[in-house]
RNA sequence: GCCCAGGUGGCGGAAUUGGUAGACGCGCUAGCUUCAGGUGCUAGUUUCUGUAUGGAAGUGGAGGUUCGAGUCCUCUCCUGGGCACCA
């Protein structure tokens, strides 16, 4: 036989053909079956695919491919997050529509998707921004405001003063507009919301009951979610000329510490601080100044606490001779509690940093156990450990737990307060000033208010004549779209021009993938069957906002009957997988870093590295996320078209545990690549007995490796272990290089096939056409899982490790299954142990049976 | 600032979940095969020490629990993710 090269240009197209033709991947309901809903997180389309993207597809496939295996009536679909911003930036720098922009991008991804051999329904993809899904969204949006979900309020937003628009977060960069320069403004806007608040207990309790997710990402909902039990009550206001201010309401979980308050504080935007600004000289600028900052809570925190003394005080509830300063303070939230607190120095750092900086008191109010009640005082740091209560009268000697009980009693017998739990969460605030997304159907009518669009009238569309050639939302610009009759009274009336947040899109698309056409937004025998999904895979980076949201949709969809009861949690297994990242290089010039491509880059074996064309030195940088910004970024197209799709998932499923972030490098893509064309090799060289030859007694060695690989590669799958999975199987292939002489041909035949199915999931045309040169017509797709035997997956005897004292010193091969008492006697006979024992018996003797013996002298 | 996660050879990582630290891969070293080569094969590769069977140290750092700690506890340093209008 001649050596032969495995060619992935032939092969993956034939296959990806094949399966085309045999629709191998269309997913059809089949009650008889049980099924398994795998699905990725659904990509934006940017314009290509990027590493990422191939490392959470070729996760899914390989969870995808494995369960059709088993057996299961597989869903796999993909679609287009296609909504948002980059469309509009696109518009405004190319004067390309949107639209257009958008289905380019999808056309190039889908492409680039295919040629990665996924095992995806592509009979049921679809874009957020086709009219037929955002339509059905709109009905659901009418839907949620019938059930009481949908509230109209107002809230901040960053307002660029130049451009008269709207800003997200991300184009405030230091505090300034992004094409501006100029200085951003918070300013209040009404908007829409989705009422996820009302929901926060349930979206709390039910996290207790995802198994299946990471323990980190229900945390970091907890935290976001952020219940608190707490005291909300009313402090009495002086001097009293104010008579819409007779009190000041605040909200606090330490009311055990409110003797040791100095001051109270309330948020820039709170009522009562709009009030004074024409009262208090100086406040209005100050307020103005706060409302200057970014709307982002990073930005407020970091911010250095600054107040503004309004010269009112208020009383203490106990002791009506007490009297705090009332301080406008910019770290206090409007959005949290009631957006005024009293301050506690001693017991909070924010309050502590505050007191010293305008010359508050600070007096310690909680004692910790080992020190002096009388002599205890607070430094910089602020206490915030356990201890019992000094300094506060009628709670002194009680502990923080009694001293808010007590207080909360008292306060509420004074009709002052009450205790309420509260929560970080806010509402979901939809509304977006921009063109690019699902358009809110309502109309606004002078003498009706805010009137539903009829159902029968949806979808309410964009207009696909708008331009961009001015910042601001275009629908608020075009001639005609806004002007609509009243559905009620008929008379001239205003659409909504604002369109949703994005995440709303992506709230619901896994439950679309169930009826893609259907002509509501579920069709519920579809739903019953395929949800929820099984397996979900995405980015921590959706930790806590994507998939929050997606629980508040799945039970918003609920009740208003698009889902069923079962699909309130709608992922019942979630997987969170870690970044690709790249090494980053530059050539520096007057000091400033040039960023190089990786494909510019010449790397020497001293660790050197220079620009292929020029020479030029090349300074090697930190590993970090792949971005456009430090141009350390892959294309995939590259690596498919060199080393072929299968190369460019396996090594991505190798080395790096799927949680964890995995570096791209050169040699670990050459690495894969080699190890396809070794077995390929392997394959020429290799004596097989004929297809279904039973395999020879003689071989145990090697079957008994073959077994173990296929128990162990079906427990990785399982347990989202590729890089284990991958690690395995080359163990298996190792061996079974080795493993030469005659008459093992069918032993050898049956490495040969595990190693294909077992790598079909990974990289599936290389393991296809192995399949197929081992004599199989039936493809890989249509076979089975293989089985393994359990009793040659399992040793008999095995190697026992013998400690002294900790420390290895030598091994004993016994049974298995031997008793305690004999692996003892062996491994104290053992001459390198007696050796340590110098003639003298043990003191002690630990023997874990089937795994070690530890000898203590 | 707040919340969350992660630190193991030159590198990515493995470690049966408290039981032989370094599987597997990359890189490197030596040799072989005459290969145009960045191909293939064989052997070696945590560090220190010793001629040697060997010995000692070792999982970011400092303590602790245990017969036994990469794994559990306390403190600490560093890196990454999220922070509500990026998707």
């Amino acid at each position: 036989m001649s050596a032969s090269r495995y060619n992935h240009r032939e092969v993956e197209p034939k296959w990806q053909r094949a399966w085309d033709e045999r629709r191998a991947f269309a997913a059809r309901r089949d009650p008889s079956r049980p099924k398994y809903y795998v699905l990725e997180m659904f990509p934006y389309p940017s314009g290509r695919i990027h590493m990422g993207h191939v490392r959470n597809y070729a996760m899914g496939d390989v969870v995808a491919r494995f369960k059709k295996a088993r057996g299961f009536n597989v869903l796999h679909p993909m679609g287009w997050d296609a909504f948002g911003m980059p469309a509009e930036n696109a518009a405004m720098e190319r004067g390309v529509h949107p639209g257009t922009w958008t289905y380019q991008n999808i056309a190039a991804m889908r492409a680039q998707l295919k040629s990665m051999g996924l095992s995806l329904d592509w009979e049921r993809e679809f874009a957020t921004c086709d009219p037929e899904y955002y339509a059905q969204q709109q009905a659901m949006f009418l839907d949620m405001m019938d059930a009481g979900l949908v509230a109209r309020k107002s809230s901040v937003v960053n307002w660029d003063p130049v451009d008269n628009t709207v800003l997200a977060n991300e184009q405030v960069i230091d505090g300034k507009g992004w094409r501006s320069g100029e200085p951003v403004e918070r300013r209040e806007l009404t908007q829409w919301f989705f009422c996820i608040s009302d929901m926060a207990e349930e979206l709390l309790e039910a996290l207790n009951g995802l198994e299946k997710w990471p323990e980190k990402v229900r945390l970091m909902q907890r935290n976001w979610i952020g219940r608190s039990e707490g005291l909300q009550f009313r402090f009495k206001v002086k001097p009293n000329d104010l008579a819409d201010w007779p009190e000041l309401e605040v909200y606090t979980t330490r009311h055990d510490t409110l003797f040791g308050a100095s001051f109270a504080a309330i948020s820039c935007d709170h009522p009562l601080a709009r009030a004074l600004e024409g009262k208090v000289k100086g406040l209005a600028g100050f307020n103005a100044e706060c409302r200057r900052m970014g709307t982002s809570e990073e930005e407020l925190e970091k911010a250095e606490k600054k107040g503004f003394d309004t010269g009112l005080k208020v009383v203490h509830p106990f002791d009506p001779d007490w009297e705090l300063p009332v301080y406008v303070a910019n770290f206090i939230l409007m959005d949290y509690g009631t957006g005024a607190i009293f301050g506690c120095p001693a017991h909070d750092q924010r309050d502590l940093d505050f007191a010293r900086k305008y010359g508050l008191d600070v007096v310690p109010v909680v004692c910790p156990s080992d020190q002096d009640a009388a002599s205890f005082q607070v430094g910089n740091e602020a206490y915030v450990g356990p201890g019992r209560l000094i300094n506060s009268r009628f709670l002194d000697g009680m502990s923080i737990e009694d001293g808010k009980a007590e207080l909360a009693r008292r306060m509420e017998e004074m009709g002052q307060g009450e205790r309420r739990v509260n929560f970080r969460l806010r509402d979901w605030g939809v509304s977006r000033q921009r063109y690019w997304g699902c358009p809110i159907p309502v109309i606004h009518c002078r003498s009706c208010g805010v009137v539903p669009v009829p159902k029968a009238d949806l979808p309410v569309k964009l207009p696909d004549d708008v331009a961009f050639d001015q910042p601001g939302n275009p629908l608020d610009r075009h001639p005609t779209w806004r002007d609509v009759a009243c559905p009620q009274c008929g008379a001239a009336a205003r659409r909504e021009t604002d369109t949703m947040d994005t995440f709303v899109d992506s709230s619901w698309y896994f439950a679309r993938f169930t009826s893609p056409h259907a002509k509501t937004p579920t069709d519920p025998a579809d739903a019953d069957y395929w949800m929820n999904v099984d397996q979900y895979i995405g980015g921590i980076e959706h930790a806590i906002l994507h998939l929050l949201y997606s629980r508040f949709f799945a039970r918003a969809m609920h009740r208003t009957g698009h889902l069923p009861a079962k699909s309130i949690e709608p992922f019942n297994a979630l997987f969170t997988q870690g970044m690709v990242v790249h090494e980053c290089y530059y050539t520096e010039m007057g000091g400033r870093r040039i960023w190089q491509f990786p494909g510019d880059v010449v790397k020497s074996a001293d660790g050197t590295a220079s620009l292929r064309a020029t020479g030029e030195k090349v300074t090697i940088g930190p590993v970090t996320k792949m971005s456009k910004q430090k141009k350390n970024v892959i294309d995939p197209e590259d690596i498919i078209e060199q080393y072929g799709a299968d190369v460019a998932r396996w090594f991505m499923l190798s080395d790096s545990p799927p949680e964890r972030d995995v570096e791209w490098t050169a040699a670990g893509a050459e690495g894969a690549w080699r190890f396809l064309q070794r077995l390929w090799r392997m394959l020429d060289e290799a004596e097989l007995a004929p297809v279904g030859t039973a395999p020879e007694a003689g071989a145990e060695d090697l079957r008994k490796a073959t077994h173990k690989t296929i128990a162990g590669v079906t427990a990785d799958i399982e347990g989202f272990t590729f890089n284990k999975a991958v690690a395995r199987i080359h163990e298996l292939a190792n061996t079974l290089q080795k493993a030469g002489g005659a008459g093992i041909g069918a032993a050898r035949r049956e490495a040969f096939e595990a190693l294909a199915r077992l790598m079909a999931p990974m990289c599936p045309h290389f393991a296809e056409e192995l399949w197929q040169r081992l004599g199989h017509e039936t493809p890989l797709t249509e076979t089975p899982w293989p089985e393994f035997d359990a009793a040659l997956a399992r040793d008999d005897v095995i190697l026992m490790p013998v400690q002294v004292n900790g420390k290895k010193r030598a091994e004993i091969e016994i049974a298995r299954d031997a008793e305690a008492r004999t692996i003892e006697a062996l491994a104290l006979s053992h001459a390198d142990v007696a050796r340590y024992l110098g003639g003298k018996p043990p003191r002690k003797v630990i023997v874990v049976p089937g795994r070690i013996v530890n000898v203590v002298v």
